[in-house]
RNA sequence: GCGAGCGUGGCGGAACUGGUAGACGCGCCAGCCUUAGGAGCUGGUGAGGCAACUCGUCCGGGUUCGAGUCCCGGCGCUCGCACCA
């Protein structure tokens, strides 16, 4: 049976059989050996800081995706060493976090055993796939080294007012009695035991982001990053313009509190006829009559029960009557206030005018319990009289009407006019709300760095001085989350209780760790201080290295982790810590690897293991063969068929290159053959930068079937470049041949081959003929012909010439492309 | 429902700012070499037609000398978000 890793020789030359295998192996060796992947931080040129985003290690090892993206930042990395550039391309393993502790509970092994287990794993797999990275600064967030400064992180937002302590919903399994993620959530029942989820309020820490939101927003207009990426970003903080406008409430006597809503549709007022407040609203009990109390208390405690992902996913109007009213300041009427599941606490004030005329949730409601539904917006040649069958959304051309003064007025007009108004009766004020949430970084949780927070009964809040982290995450048996809600921290008496730092008497340590997200929130600065006790992140290092020059990973991190980073490192940058406000010069999201057309997953079973086609193919061919199945930035379809077409690309390199070197380097290279070599030149070095990585390798393959066209042998000045080029994508062969061709040291020291525009020009070119615009024929002319003169020739071809008929029309002319006659 | 992206041969995909559609690769066909080939080499390969030629980039319109590319209207797929006031 034919091994498929080997090639025979052609017959007609000496060439060794070319086996992956060892040409890795002996690669690999040399690599580790020479450090050749540790650069000298404090010293090296033109630094680039090539980052890709580190892998949660599962205990599946190595993921498809993971190398798909580690291989074309890889390519990127190596490019950027060609070209000069001293290269930083770190890793690093995410393995705190829900995820890794869910797993290792599911097969009864502690995460501090199962993790590490884990990681190795992966640095076996990464080293074999032949990763640039630098070794000697691998991290992992669960060290003890790394967290000590998450836990540093977070006190510098607590120094800064920008961490604190609300009470706030989580989901709550009644049966498996703990706190669920919204992930863990399925249709509103907990995903392994189908118990219906209830809410549950818990004191957790949050970080303003949302004092961030703006900076976050504007930042993003002059960002050299995926557009797709800035919109979600974009999306995700939704800024929306609008007002604030108070309604007081209407009571018997003496009350007077008022109620805050924001609206984006001021210029709907005069069609507010009814307020609503989310159930959790902290006026509810104060306003409402007591003839209403024990409806409002039933509603309240059935929306409390209810979790969150149903309450957002049902339709289905619901609520009840305070017996409140409040005074529309625009109209003065008194109006009824109401409580419903359909207004978020989290949004805005938490409280409504509902303007039904015009909006379909309001509408809905309003026909649900009767109340009064006015007309305040009509389109051209419509009757403000005319009844409302649905609500109707305001359309660009409609005026304001039933409006007092204000009808007639356009709608966009009538929205800065009627705040303005009431703002001189201060009800009223332009803002803008942002749909961001503050960051709850709370979890009840055992796998995560501990939140550095101790609780003293005369002192209060007490943070942790900086020399007494890290607060070290104990060992604990149990990690299972109790009845309580509680993290299973607090169980372990001897570092649950703990001498306030500040008065020395009896204390106790928060229990809660930290969301992941926070873990990766900074994990950049600190690779080049990997091993830096002293320090999170060295200044001049930083200084030097950042911010990253180019960070390469998944749209699913486009939102949450991206933006949580840049959150960070604006924070740092306010605080003096560093330098630049932005984390990330340059962003690119890959692409999704898919198969036979569907997502990869377990449950289908077409996941592909790497370590297979690794072995079998080789990690070169296997590379290569990722990056040419499709655009990089858009993923593409993996099947095992086309693999066979990359590596027979890198037989044919292996047998040129040593047909090239056997004969004595006499003559000179062909013309033809050295003038696609420029081209190619050019082409794979426009195409590596712009991540057009699949047309880069075309466009090798392609100057490959030049050199070896006919019966020569190609020259070895032919040849080199290629091997040159190939170094990104396939390094280890391309090491192997640069030797052959008697190179020194590494074949990434040996540069870009370089361009010479003068040897890529063509002086003859195929000049497209139409009639018409069809395509009539072409015929080859200097380049740089004239209109006239290649007119003339055109008519020449008689399979021209048979379509003109009379004077032309028109000719159009596009030098060096096509003729055009219009007849 | 809202937002983003996509739709090109048997398949993965090329085609930069409108200018020879299908590069490159897989597969397939033929030939060579071989005891043999799931190896290698050479050539061919969008559809129809002997040919001249005609038709072809999801569908229907439009702009233009010229449209895969731009504009309008549909259909379909993928991914986010989802009662956000």
């Amino acid at each position: 049976m034919a091994d498929p890793t080997t090639t025979p020789a052609r017959p007609d030359a000496e060439v060794p059989d070319y086996v992956p295998a060892t040409v890795e192996a002996k690669w690999q060796a040399r690599w580790d050996a020479r450090r050749a992947n540790s650069p000298d931080l404090a010293r090296g040129e033109k630094p680039f800081y090539q980052l890709m985003m580190f892998p949660y290690p599962s205990a599946e090892g190595l993921h498809i995706g993971n190398l798909y993206a580690f291989t074309g930042n890889d390519i990127h990395g190596r490019f950027q060493r060609l070209r000069g550039h001293t290269v930083f391309e770190p890793i690093g393993y995410d393995a705190f976090g829900i995820h890794s502790e869910n797993y290792a509970l599911k097969v009864g092994v502690h995460p501090s055993e199962l993790i590490p287990r884990n990681i190795a794993n992966f640095r076996r797999q990464l080293h074999r796939a032949g990763l640039m990275v630098d070794w000697s600064r691998e991290l992992s967030t669960t060290d003890r080294s790394y967290y000590k400064w998450t836990q540093w992180i977070f006190l510098q937002l607590y120094h800064r007012g920008l961490a604190y302590k609300k009470r706030a919903a989580v989901n709550w399994c009644p049966s498996c009695k703990t706190v669920l993620a919204n992930e863990q959530v399925e249709g509103g029942v907990c995903e392994r035991c189908k118990t219906p989820v209830e809410q549950r309020q818990l004191e957790q820490w949050f970080f303003r982001i949302t004092d961030y939101a703006p900076r976050l927003l504007k930042n993003l207009e002059k960002m050299d990053w995926s557009e797709t990426t800035r919109t979600a970003q974009r999306n995700w903080i939704g800024a929306s313009e609008g007002a604030r406008v108070t309604f007081r409430v209407s009571d018997d006597g003496d009350r007077t509190d008022d109620i805050s809503v924001f609206t984006t549709r001021p210029d709907t007022i005069f069609g507010a006829t009814y307020l609503v407040l989310a159930p959790e609203h902290p006026l509810v009990d104060a306003i409402t009559r007591p003839e209403q109390r024990a409806e409002v208390q039933a509603y309240r405690e059935r929306a409390a029960r209810q979790d969150l992902i149903t309450r957002k996913t049902s339709k289905e109007k619901t609520g009840a009557f305070t017996g409140a009213t409040a005074i529309n300041p625009a109209t003065g009427a008194a109006i009824p206030i109401w409580i419903a599941d359909y207004v978020l606490m989290e949004y805005g004030t938490g409280a409504i005018m509902a303007v039904p005329g015009h909006d379909e949730r309001d509408f809905d409601f309003a026909r649900e319990f009767g109340l009064p539904i006015v007309r305040v917006v009509a389109s051209e040649g419509v009757d403000p009289g005319a009844p409302l069958e649905a609500a109707d959304v305001e359309t660009t051309a409609a005026r304001v009407v039933n409006s007092g003064e204000f009808d007639g007025m356009p709608v966009a007009r009538a929205k800065e006019r009627i705040v303005a108004w009431l703002a001189s009766s201060g009800a009223a004020e332009s803002v803008t709300t942002y749909r961001l949430h503050d960051w709850c970084i709370s979890r009840q949780r055992y796998w995560g760095p501990p939140i550095p927070i101790i609780y003293c009964e005369s002192c209060g809040t007490v943070p942790v001085p900086e020399k007494d982290l890290p607060v070290e995450l104990p060992y604990v048996e149990d990690v299972r989350p109790d009845d309580s809600g509680i993290s299973p921290l607090a169980r372990h008496e001897e570092w649950y209780h703990v001498a306030c730092p500040q008065c020395g008497k009896r204390a106790r340590r928060e229990t809660d760790v930290s969301d992941t997200f926070l873990d990766s929130a900074w994990y950049f600065l600190r690779y080049p201080s990997a091993d830096r006790e002293d320090v999170a992140f060295d200044a001049a290092l930083t200084r030097k290295w950042l911010p990253v020059n180019s960070y390469i990973g998944g749209n699913e991190h486009a939102v949450l982790h991206l933006l949580y980073a840049r959150f960070v490192t604006m924070v740092l940058h306010d605080a003096g810590l560093v330098h630049f406000e932005e984390p990330f010069t340059r962003f690119r999201a890959h692409g999704l690897i898919i198969r036979e057309g569907a997502k990869m997953s377990k449950s289908k079973g077409n996941v592909v293991n790497p370590d297979e086609y690794i072995e079998r193919w080789g990690a070169d061919a296997f590379r290569t063969y990722l990056m040419f199945l499709g655009p990089y930035e858009e993923g593409g379809d993996f099947r095992d068929a086309g693999i066979i077409g990359v590596k027979r690309f890198l037989d044919k390199l292996w047998s040129s290159t040593h047909a090239a070197t056997a004969q004595p380097a006499s003559g000179s290279p062909d013309v033809d053959v050295m003038r696609k070599l420029h081209q190619t030149i050019r082409k794979v070095g426009e195409d590596i930068p712009r991540l057009s990585y699949n047309t880069a390798v075309a466009a090798m393959m392609e100057y490959m079937n030049v050199l070896r066209r006919g019966e020569r042998t190609p020259h070895v000045d032919e040849v080199r470049p290629l091997v040159q080029m190939v170094a990104p994508f396939a390094p280890h062969i391309a090491e192997e041949l640069w030797e052959k061709l008697g190179g020194r040291g590494s074949v990434l020291d040996g540069g870009w081959p370089a361009f010479d525009p003068a040897l890529a020009t063509e002086d003859e070119v195929a000049l497209a003929v139409q009639v018409n615009g069809k395509l009539r024929g072409t015929i080859r002319v200097s380049k740089t012909i004239t209109q006239d003169e290649a007119f003339a020739l055109a008519m020449q071809e008689p399979n021209i010439a048979k379509f003109v008929t009379g004077t032309p029309k028109k000719v159009i002319f596009v030098a060096g492309r096509l003729l055009n006659i219009v007849v």
